[in-house]
DNA sequence: GTCTATAGCTTGATAGAC
DNA sequence: GTCTATCAAGCTATAGAC
């Protein structure tokens, strides 16, 4: 807690955008030191766990931003048309329009216990938070659930798709039918 | 072709193994070595281009045999609804009901030209396969290929889910689902 | 076609100065 | 809190014997 949170919150970004893009394994502490400008000793300082510690910081990070910026505004008193029309336009904008990945994907490839508790805790927060939406819309909580793994399905799906085609138009055919998926109702953006 | 067929695709299963659970970066040359048996001197023999030669390989290895057990069935006389069955059942297996990622998902990450153009056309004969069965259960040019699209997202997007939420029944309802989804028809497992 | 041996570099991690 | 310097271990790749 030295440090300013803007200082912290960049150097969580950069680490993101290293695991994002490379994944665990490929995340190496030379690109980690490149991106963030701080050397190996510096980020052992920073975390003494080492790569693992930094992954982990990095869901965190991931986690509190995705439920601040997404989920957040979803249990809003908006329509839930309208809210879920507006996290559709941030989910696009958050994965690059299909330009990211993802990182419940990057970061579960390797087998390691405390990572794989925390991408399923965000991926369970997700879903959750989808699901009230989609009772407050009307559908049956059972209803609710279903709808809202189908969405994030579609959405871990599509950016899987739209990497390995290089193709993006999947991608944002998913984001745009997300409202009428949750809410029954049309995209009208 | 020296070798008889039977070793060379042995060979071939036991480094897609190493690509699909450890990915491009994380799959080493000491443990390919240790899954196939061949030492790093005798892997270079046989791949001169290294680990991306091999890593292309293990794509056309998979593509074939994932076209000749799960697709080439789909253009067979049964009727739409079984065939596709029998592609669920097949896939459940292929992907050991949700245990193992899928190869245009491990081997995508890494930002390789010749393998992207690889998995591009792996998944787009996939996508073709089920849009022709679709369009024989009576749908549309159009909508056989919007339901194709949906269908390879679900199963990619149900992969990603199950390794992040260390849940597999997401990836068991999406194979059940298939069916239904492509022809219309229930499963009738 | 497989092997041993090795080159040369990169990896994750640490010690200790400032 | 950041740095330089360093470590042992790992990495990809190659040379050359059999």
């Amino acid at each position: 807690m030295a440090l300013p949170k803007v200082e912290e919150d960049d150097l969580l970004e950069r680490l993101t955008g290293v695991f994002q893009k490379h994944g665990f394994e490929g995340a190496s502490l030379s690109r980690i030191s490149r991106a963030t400008g701080l050397k190996r000793a510096s980020l052992y300082h920073r975390f003494p766990g080492g790569k693992e510690e930094m992954a982990q910081a990095v869901i965190r990070h991931v986690h509190e931003r995705f439920g601040r910026d997404l989920l957040e505004p979803l249990r809003g008193p908006d329509k839930p048309a309208d809210k879920v029309r507006l996290m559709a336009r941030r989910l696009d904008r958050f994965y690059d329009k299909g330009r990211q990945s993802c990182i419940l994907d990057t970061l579960s490839l390797e087998d390691l216990a405390p990572l794989r508790q925390l991408t399923a805790s965000a991926a369970h927060g997700w879903m959750e938070a989808l699901a009230e939406v989609a009772v407050e819309a009307g559908a049956s909580p059972q209803e609710a659930r279903n709808l809202s793994e189908e969405a994030v399905i579609r959405v871990e799906g599509a950016l899987i798709l739209s990497r390995a085609t290089g193709d993006r138009r999947l991608f944002e055919k998913v984001i745009e039918d997300l409202p009428r998926l949750l809410t029954g109702e049309d995209p009208e953006v």
